[in-house]
DNA sequence: CCAGACGTTGTT
DNA sequence: GTCTGG
DNA sequence: CCAGACGTTGTT
DNA sequence: GTCTGG
């Protein structure tokens, strides 16, 4: 699956790389993103890719209560059409979220140990998300919010080795017909969310325990364990 | 009918 | 063990 | 995803 | 809002 993820890069770089306008956003570097916690995700407004952060972790717009969305942080793509809680926004909120990494823990015994997933060359790639918005009470503040989930599909036999499960990748001649919100061919959108094809596409490195800790936002998240 | 869930991964 | 917050 | 809390009354 | 279980 996908419960913690990167994004190093240069929000202008991010911009570049996927074509989109941003009216506000601002980005830092961050080594530890986690479920809750805001996120530029690359979405069509007014027929045009936009950048926006939005908080991780789905809300329908029928909650009651804005907790739900730390259930839904992750959408199975081989069921996210059905699914009460996302088929409307499969249907017409259809998102990519840029990352550049992202991690996954394997537990041997009692240890549990970091992975982190990550291009060779340390670029960022698109994975496919899904966002809603919904109106109540985040922190004293009410009005609209927007949230969103990442799409899970089955490990390659590359990402296998660490987690059976991985966030799904889209390539880039995938990125328009995934986000253009008049597309409404559902076999053909699912099939977008297959297993990553190349199975040399991500390096693996065993880096350090500080990414456990949500709250730790530091470069050493990153940094390759020795031994 | 109403109440309660609405999700995912991974497992001693 | 299970839920909540980040 | 992991870490941290998991509770109450009453107030320096 | 909509579906499932009782």
């Amino acid at each position: 699956m996908c419960g913690r993820y990167t994004l190093r890069t240069q929000l202008n770089q991010v911009l570049q790389q996927f074509a989109a306008e941003s009216s506000s956003a601002t980005w830092e570097p961050r080594y530890n993103i986690a479920p809750t916690q805001h996120a530029p995700v690359v979405l069509i407004e007014e027929e045009r890719r936009v950048l926006q952060t939005m908080r991780w972790g789905l809300i329908p717009s029928w909650a009651k209560e804005a907790s739900l969305g730390a259930k839904m942080i992750n959408a199975r793509g081989e069921t996210v059409a059905e699914k009460p809680a996302f088929r409307a926004a499969f249907k017409r909120r259809r998102c990519l979220i840029p990352a550049d990494g992202y991690y996954e823990w394997r537990r041997s015994g009692a240890k549990k140990q970091p992975y982190y997933f990550h291009q060779p060359d340390d670029q960022p790639f698109a994975m496919a998300g899904l966002w809603e918005e919904w109106t109540g009470e985040i922190k004293g503040e009410t009005h609209p919010w927007r949230s969103f989930t990442i799409i899970t599909t089955e490990s390659n036999d590359q990402t296998g080795k660490i987690h059976d499960r991985m966030p799904a990748i889209l390539t880039e001649e995938d990125w328009d017909l995934w986000l253009d919100p008049e597309f409404a061919d559902k076999p053909r959108l699912q099939k977008m969310l297959h297993p990553l094809a190349d199975e040399e596409y991500f390096e693996i490195d065993q880096v350090s325990t500080r990414v456990n800790s949500p709250k730790n936002d530091s470069a050493e998240c990153v940094q390759v364990e020795e031994g």
